[in-house]
DNA sequence: GGGTCATGCAACTCTGAGGTTGCACATTAC
DNA sequence: GTAATGTGCAACCTCAGAGTTGCATGACCC
């Protein structure tokens, strides 16, 4: 159930625009794809491909509010993402202290 | 600094091939490209492109021994990755909580 | 030595994602 | 009403990278 949607989360940080998106919004708060656009050396219509992504991994939302669109962010996508990190570091984290424990000083060091 | 390597980070672990290779290895510990190669429906060239790609990103090193390279996981850049993930969303949940503090009902809801 | 097995390197194909442009459709402002 | 502004849709282009194949190199085993 949370590997589908670390799957998307990922996908959708993989690129640095999204990211740099994702951070400015959090940090600025919402705004419009026009306004976003604004930052960035790219068209409008590329930034708005960038949100989709981001809406479609649950990273964002965007609300019509009359004629523009405002996106926002959606904090619960990053944690599932956080913790598949996290899990995997702390995953071998054990391998390594159980390794350590068998260890002696002939065999190769880790 | 930590920026850079989020950077490499996020872009390696965008590909999902590249996200079950890191999980296998911090599952079954340290194996060579060739037994790895085994289980995806890829050529081993392919494997090892992506080992070098995370080896890149700070999250594998290859180790010679004799004839073969053994991949091992580093977990420390998973860590930066991690703590990126979380500090966005944390600045998320501060606006939020900031925003409800000033909220009127009158205004839209969040 | 000779055979086998794993890695390394290079050239090549090809799909998909990022980007652009142009235009149509709504909504606001005058 | 009309002009201006923001969004939505679709066609198109381009290029990085995921994948392949082929072969050379180096290490192990007999």
């Amino acid at each position: 159930m949370s590997a589908p949607r670390v799957e998307a989360v990922f996908a959708a940080l993989g690129d640095p625009t999204r990211r740099q998106l994702l951070d400015e919004l959090s940090r600025d708060g919402p705004k419009t794809a026009t306004e976003l656009a604004g930052g960035y050396p790219i068209s409008r219509q590329a930034v708005v491909k960038h949100l989709n992504a981001l809406a479609t991994a649950g990273l964002l939302v965007g609300e019509r509010r009359g004629r523009d669109v405002r996106y926002r962010v959606v904090a619960t996508g990053l944690g599932d993402a956080a913790a598949w990190l996290t899990e995997v570091g702390d995953r071998w984290d054990r391998r390594l202290t159980a390794l350590q424990r068998h260890l002696d000083p002939a065999d190769e060091q880790i």
